[in-house]
DNA sequence: CTGAAAGCGCTTACAG
DNA sequence: CTGAAAGCGCTTACAG
């Protein structure tokens, strides 16, 4: 369908049926109805209908939209983006490097968005974006602008509480995607020059995989009298199972989460947990991708590391004595 | 900048430009790659460079993502729309109808996406989209085809089920959003012959509107026995609230939550709350755009309703002999 | 492998 | 209030 073909259904002349989709003030309030009318059931009044956006529209790209730790950021960047009046659109990745590649593609080549924020890139970066690019939470190997988690030191930070508290027993519950914190919880273990009792990786995620990982570690390590896990919704699965085991939290097992999430106060005996600062992250990783969306040559590249701290509740207390190390 | 000033820049044709950014083959590797390298000097290179994107785009308007609610919702979705290889854009209007008519416009007139999938429709419609729009948990009374959630039945199935259990004493506990649940839980105490001991609704939202309802809710009406809250995650705050007062649940108040997100069995004491379905409701509204997405003149407006069902955990109790009756 | 030229789709200053 | 005509930006069949 092309603006000729319109005109000629609605026996006007092309130059009309422009000025009547652009708003001119000279078209009858008539001539505009009958033309707009006919563009309807023709489906193309959208095609040329299109309204003038003022307003800067803002990429976020997350793994996925089904954890309170994504969607704290996510409901914290768009108060920062809708109060410099600018429009949210928001995409999963699932966690795939192709459908991430692929959405930064869609939203830097064909949807042509202001600028894009992203949990942390996964695949090496196509060269070639005029978009700028911020990443958030990503390893700090990230190939554009970054503002960063240090988990090292707030995983050391949680190992060094239940030291204090006389464990040495302690083990870690991951899942698949989070290898990596595993490994800081080891080398923070070594420090210490302790031995993890268990470091266990369910296949299953969220709850589940607490549930699951608790159950491998009371056959695998049941001297174990402490557990950091890799979030908090592995912690919440972790406590049920434990309960139901007969063990209760924190008096028989210690328990830390990570993310603190908001309902991490909410579940009977509160979780300790490592705080991520995510008013501290978005606000930053914002101003940043401002800057860049404000200068295209602002080319330097910054990589903007913060530290998360070990938030303490009542899910950690001395282990009980028969079991002390 | 324009196709020509472009061609000027790199001392070629327009023709040249033309074809380099269209993939002609019969263009030198040498002179893409000058062109390439001076459009993105230029900050003009994603402007030409369009990729071909043959994968339908689907727009997901939500109220919130900070809420368990929405976001199980929205995982579902996105299965289903990447299953049959569409490409996912979510927004959130935070309750607003100014907002939320500004993304319609948005996805549908701007963007041009394929479809549309909205969480209940709160403004009048302007006419005149040619993008097919689902609603899904309106009202019922969307001016769109909808799938929508009868609450009416459920919340009758939960004060039935305290009924039977021996309450006569019941409160609601909303905030300033969930007017229209109070309301429905009123009507189903009426058709049990029975006054509500209280309605609160908080000025707070998710589990500090929880805190503040069962605080306001001891003071006004100290003799409850049970408690019917508008969302789970009000419950949870609810609950903590109730322990802090030094009442334990369900011994001395039964406390039932609505929407059964992903965590209610995770919480201590499982939560009896109500099912939206959202397996089904996710897939029966997928199916609709998909087929209004086919064929344009599919203009029999559907309205598809599904009633929540309760499900009951470990929160609901007898009420104490001494409160009974 | 490159460009001149024809031509399409759209906009707009101007005529009536 | 409407349209003919000039002209811009882009694409493409064709010439070299």
């Amino acid at each position: 369908m092309t603006l000729k073909k319109l005109a000629d259904h609605c026996h006007v002349s092309v130059s009309t049926v422009s000025k009547a989709f652009h708003n001119a003030p000279d078209i009858s309030e008539e001539t505009r109805e009958t033309i707009f009318r006919a563009a309807k059931e023709l489906g193309c009044y959208g095609k040329y209908r299109k309204e003038k956006y003022n307003k800067k529209s803002i990429a976020v790209i997350c793994p996925e939209t089904g954890s309170d730790f994504y969607t704290g950021y996510i409901e914290r960047l768009r108060a920062l983006i809708e109060q410099d009046n600018g429009i949210v659109l928001i995409s999963a990745d699932g966690f795939d490097k192709e459908r991430q590649r692929e959405l930064l593609d869609y939203y830097a080549d064909h949807l042509h968005v202001d600028g894009i924020l992203i949990f942390g890139i996964h695949a090496p970066l196509k060269t070639g974006y005029d978009t700028p690019i911020v990443s958030l939470h990503g390893t700090g190997s990230d190939p554009t602008d970054a503002v960063y988690m240090d988990m090292r030191s707030p995983i050391n930070e949680a190992v060094a509480h239940l030291v204090k508290l006389g464990h040495t027993h302690v083990a870690f519950l991951g899942e698949t995607l989070t290898a990596t914190k595993g490994d800081m919880f080891a080398e923070a273990m070594a420090g210490h020059q302790l031995q993890p009792t268990a470091q266990i990786s369910s296949e299953q995620r969220f709850e589940l995989a607490g549930e699951d990982g608790v159950q491998r570690l009371l056959e695998q390590a049941p001297h174990t009298t402490a557990i950091i896990c890799t979030y908090d919704y592995i912690a919440l699965g972790a406590i049920k199972a434990l309960n139901t085991a007969g063990l209760r939290v924190p008096e028989d097992m210690s328990v830390i989460g990570i993310d603190n999430i908001r309902v991490t106060p909410y579940i009977g005996t509160s979780l300790t947990s490592i705080d991520t600062h995510p008013d501290e992250i978005c606000a930053i990783a914002w101003d940043l991708l401002k800057k860049k969306m404000e200068n295209h040559f602002f080319r330097l590249k910054q990589r903007i590391q913060i530290s998360g701290s070990l938030v303490v509740r009542e899910t950690t207390a001395p282990p009980r004595n028969e079991n002390a190390g």
